[in-house]
DNA sequence: TATGAATGAGTCTTCATTCAT
DNA sequence: AATGAATGAAGACTCATTCAT
């Protein structure tokens, strides 16, 4: 099915992602309507079958096409993490930012997979969390980090961080504030705070 | 309605009651089926009606009742908590066990509604966590720590063990290879990790 | 069943007979649940069924009580049929008053079985109408009229009274501000004028 | 929703407005079930609602189709009515045999509702009867009446045929023996009765 | 006699999916 | 490629009726 949906012209492409991304992030996969989908699409009921075949497909289609999406820009904006804790954060921050710009909501579409626990949805992952999710515990595997931050046990401090990024995102998606640089600054501020506290 | 639930045989109450943990802890609550309730429980589609009114009603009546009996159960099983961190998680540990006797699914039943962004889940929580999540919290606060974990920041060590201790119980109970002497050993050797740390 | 039921005391036997006139006066057969017959008598469910067997019982039988009640108080209300038309009618009144002491709803219950077209309550009347109805006809052809009354054709004049009491008796009893008083004063006011125009 | 009704073919919307017409005139609205309809109109459970959202919907879109119609229907077909009384109830005959044509329960299903004290069905007339009553009210008063006919209190006589048309109409379609020139006959010889009171 | 728990068939409604055009 | 009418199975909920106590 991807020859045939790749032949659409990229805005038709992203204006159907961006849909599906949108309405599952903010209603998870099962309560998605496809009715849903296609009037913030522009598109007919048919077509969406046309390409994807079934809802099950769309989701399988769009998680894949998100998360290699997300892995490509993510791995070209970070330089060699060979930078401190919170300097490597910040840049994680500016790329993700970056992939925001394309499609908005496909950060909270990939924590909202993850976080369900769908039978529909979590065969998509494995055994393993999401290559997105790896790749950035990779990340944490390979950084230098204070002691302090390092005693405190793992990549943890790393989740912690994560936690706050998607709660400011959900909220000002949900709440129709979004604009990168409102986010932007919540976020640095959390990064400061934790950063004193050292 | 709640005198016509109470007038019922207890075993047949704790029948009703473990259904309805069950199922919604496994499905959430949209996905929550009442036939598929109403089979486990080995009961008529009317009578779930007849004793909560609506679906909505049921989920209310579970959730209060759950949370109430956690709460009298974890607050008469936990010593004034003096001792020191691991001491009062063992403590609870126990309790917990002791609380799945009765209610199996109890435990994923709360986390379940507190994860999920159901519209009709949501309003359950006012603003605030669930009481026994704000227990555990308050807990929190009255414990001695070692420095180290003290300077890790708040309660986040209790959080990780936390998600640890959700996740073990997850694929334990849907696994069906839950038995309280596993889950115990497994979360044990959890603290046990910990504490090495130090 | 009749035995049953008549060796109640006629304190709860009117009870429930009030209870069944009052919801289907005002709800119509089909949507008048036994639920809220039985609260409203103070009665169990399951005794409704013991005097009445089926709904439909229940309404034959209350139907079949309510017409000889009322035909037999009209008859005994009503002296020999010789005075005017206007005498009549001001008779009749009087003795409806006295049927709806008993009886609030007597009167509403037996026109709304009347208008409704249900296949329940359709062949209660076989062809021909109620035999409260039919007595009134009857009363119609023996009384002396004026002479632009009869012009006007047959009993339509009757009619006519007949829709105006109705009406004034659904609203009162519906907005619960019944009173006889009220409700003599407002008919009484009617024939008033309808004698005027002559 | 009404686009999407109104792209269907001619015949399909009239295949299901008739069945709807047909269905509540019988058993009434909240007794006429949308399997009954479906089954009528021969089309499926989901395009009823993909075409009106809700019974309520259903009822409210064919309420106002049917009133718009019959008045537009009804007033192209009566002449400047300055004739006299039994002149103008000739036309309003015809007129309505005339729209019979194509509906044939639409006078019944709209006396039906004027007569239902339905929750869900109330509401359609505001304080007012509807429309095509108002209609027949306004063409009353402009009419030349025989002296006689008036002495008898306004539009009375007019509200006695009425009467007499939707009885005669309704045991005619409820026993399935309604042909246009059967209850056209029989209507016909009550005017006559009528006429030659006077 | 009296209760009310229990049943299950029936009702409205939703939604992924198909298909003629 | 694109549309949207059409389907039917499944879900929440209602209610007359039965039955053990």
């Amino acid at each position: 099915m991807n020859e045939k949906f790749f032949n659409l012209k990229k805005e038709k492409q992203d204006r159907i992602i961006n849909a599906v991304l949108k309405v599952i992030a903010l209603h998870g996969y099962e309560h998605a309507s496809t009715e849903d989908i296609v009037r913030e699409a522009g598109i007919s009921k048919g077509l969406l079958f046309h390409y994807f075949e079934s809802k099950k497909g769309m989701l399988e289609f769009v998680y894949e096409y998100s998360t290699r999406y997300a892995l490509l820009e993510l791995k070209s904006a970070i330089r060699e993490p060979s930078g401190d804790f919170f300097e490597l954060e910040k840049q994680v921050l500016e790329a993700e930012l970056q992939l925001m710009q394309q499609y908005p909501f496909i950060l909270l579409f990939l924590e909202r997979l993850a976080l369900d626990h769908d039978p529909e949805t979590a065969p998509l992952f494995g055994e393993q969390p999401d290559p997105v999710r790896q790749y950035y515990n990779e990340l944490d595997t390979k950084i230098r980090r204070p002691e302090k931050i390092l005693s405190a046990g793992a990549g943890k401090i790393s989740d912690i961080l994560h936690y706050a990024k998607l709660t400011v995102l959900r909220s000002l998606l949900a709440g129709g504030t979004y604009t990168p640089s409102v986010y932007r600054n919540e976020i640095f501020s959390c990064l400061d705070a934790l950063q004193a506290l050292l």
